[in-house]
DNA sequence: TAGATTGTTAATCGATTAACAATC
DNA sequence: TAGATTGTTAATCGATTAACAATC
C-alpha cells in the first residue's frame, strides 16, 4: 500500500531537518578539498561560497550538528570533516549491490566518488547471462540469481537500481526481501517499498523537464518584453517583475 | 560572483511554486502510462497514487495550472497530459548537447526518456580526439573544438554536462558564453554562472550519503531499543518515537 | 581592548495537509 | 436527486534569512 517515499516521514533523525541533512555531503566536499590543499580553517562565509549556499544557511546547518566552531575564528577544517563523515555514517564501511549494468549501472561502479566516502560496492548484478563474469570496473558481474546470497553473505543494507523501469519493482522486491533498507533507484518508476524502507529517486528525465520549464519561461519573458516594453526593460523583467494581468491563457474549449 | 543556483529566485514564474513544478513529470508519467492504456478519465485519488504523491498535494499542484478537471468525474487523461506538456514546455523541441562521454554520458545518449519529451540530441561532444566520430547511440561524437559552432548553428539553450569535475566549469563557460541558458551538472562541483542562467545539479554520491545517514538512523534506533525497551518497541521508535533525553554525543574535545 | 565571527533568535516565506463547500 | 470528486480555504509545518548578542 506504501507508496515510495522519497525520504522519511515527519521524524526527524536527532532533530537535524532533512533539508540539512541534503546539504552536509555538499559541505564536506567543500571540506574536503579544503583539507587537501591543508587550509587549517574556514570561516561560515568562506565555506559557504565554496559549497554554494549563504552563511546563515550553513551556520544554522551547523547548529544541529552542536557548536563545532570558534567565534572570531571560524571553523577547524580537520573537525569538521569528521564530525560531518560521522553524523552521516560516512566513517563506517557500506556494502552496496548495483543491479543493473547497462551504461549508467557502468557509470556508478567506475564512480571514485563512492570508495573514497565508505561506500563498498561487494557486487555487480545482471539478469544477462552474456555479462556474466565480465569484469567492470575490476570487477566481476554477477548473475542476478545470486542476488539473494550476495545481500545476505555481504549484510547489504544499500542497494542501487540502474535496470530498466520494468524491472525495478521486482529488483526491489527480492531487494527488500533479502534485507536492503534503502535503495537508491535510477529507474524511471515509482517503487512501491514496505514501511520502513527508504527509496531516493534520481530521474534523469525530470531534470531536464524542470529545465526546459525555465527556459520556456525565460524565452517567453523576452517575447513578451520586446512586445509591450522598450528593449531595456527586459532585464528588469527577468529580475523579478510580475506579469501585470492575471493568467492569460487558460483555455477556453476542453477536447472530447 | 554568482555561485551556481539550483533552481531561479524567489520569482515563481506564473506563480506555479518550484516544488510543483518538480512534481509536473512525475504527473505526466503517470498519465502518459495511462493514456498508453487508453484510460479516459482518472481521479485524483487514482492519479495521486500512480505518481507517488498524496491526492490533496496533487489537487493543490493542478489548480495553479488552472481548472481542468470535472468535479464528480475526474481529469480528462489527454487533455492533461496536452496541458502539463505544454506547461513543462515538452510541446516545443529543445535541443541539447551532452558535453563528456565516459560511461554516464553514453547512458544520457541512449536514454529513451528524452526523445519522448522534447528533447533532440545535438550533439555529443568530448575532449579526447579518439573518441571523435566514434558512434554511441547512433550519433558521432564530435571534438570539444567545436563546441561552441554546435551550440551556435543548432540554437542551443541547454547543456549537459558529464565531464570529470576538473572540466566542468570550464565546459560551463565555454557553453555560456556561445549562449546556452540552463545547464544539468552531473559533474561533482559547484559550478559559477552569470545571472539568467539556470543550473541543475545531479550528484550520485550525495544520494547514497543522506541514505548512509538515514541507514545509520534505523541501526541506532535498533540497538538503542533493543538495549532499553522490550523488543516489542522498536517499531514504535522507529514510527515517530523520540530519544527521551537530549543528544548525548556531543564531543567534549576538540582536537588541535 | 578591538575586531572578527559564531550561534541563536525571530520574522518571513513557502510547502503541505485536512476538510469541505461547490458542482458535475 | 444522490453520489462522487474537484478546487479552495485555512491551519500547520518546515525552511530560509537577516540581524545581533555572545564570545573568542
Amino acid at each position: 500500500m506504501a507508496t515510495g517515499r522519497t525520504h522519511r516521514p515527519a521524524t526527524r533523525s536527532r532533530g537535524i531537518p532533512e533539508a540539512t541533512v541534503a546539504r552536509l555531503p555538499l559541505y564536506l566536499r567543500a571540506l574536503t578539498a579544503l583539507s587537501e590543499r591543508s587550509v587549517p580553517t574556514v570561516s561560515s562565509e568562506e565555506l559557504a561560497a565554496a559549497a554554494g549556499v549563504n552563511s546563515a544557511k550553513l551556520r544554522k546547518d551547523f547548529s544541529y550538528l552542536g557548536s563545532y566552531g570558534t567565534r572570531g575564528v571560524g571553523y577547524d577544517v580537520e573537525y569538521l570533516v569528521y564530525q560531518i563523515s560521522r553524523e552521516l555514517g560516512l566513517t563506517q564501511d557500506w556494502p552496496v549491490v548495483i543491479v543493473g549494468m547497462g551504461n549508467l549501472g557502468a557509470a556508478l561502479a567506475g564512480y571514485g566518488g563512492f570508495a573514497s566516502r565508505g561506500f563498498r560496492i561487494a557486487a555487480l548484478i545482471d539478469a544477462d547471462v552474456q555479462l556474466t563474469g565480465r569484469l567492470i570496473a575490476g570487477l566481476p558481474v554477477r548473475h542476478a540469481d545470486e542476488l539473494e546470497g550476495i545481500v545476505e553473505d555481504n549484510q547489504v543494507s544499500i542497494g542501487v537500481i540502474t535496470t530498466p523501469a520494468g524491472a525495478a519493482q521486482e529488483v526491489c522486491d527480492r531487494l527488500v526481501a533479502a534485507g536492503v533498507t534503502s535503495i537508491l533507484n535510477f529507474a524511471p518508476t515509482v517503487l512501491t517499498v514496505p514501511d520502513g524502507v527508504d527509496v531516493r529517486k534520481v530521474d534523469l528525465s525530470i531534470e531536464l523537464q524542470i529545465l526546459a520549464f525555465h527556459e520556456q519561461r525565460k524565452a517567453g519573458e523576452e517575447l513578451e518584453s520586446s512586445l509591450t516594453a522598450p528593449p531595456v526593460a527586459a532585464k528588469a523583467v527577468r529580475d523579478g517583475g510580475r506579469r501585470p494581468g492575471p493568467d492569460g491563457d487558460v483555455p477556453a474549449v476542453m477536447p472530447a
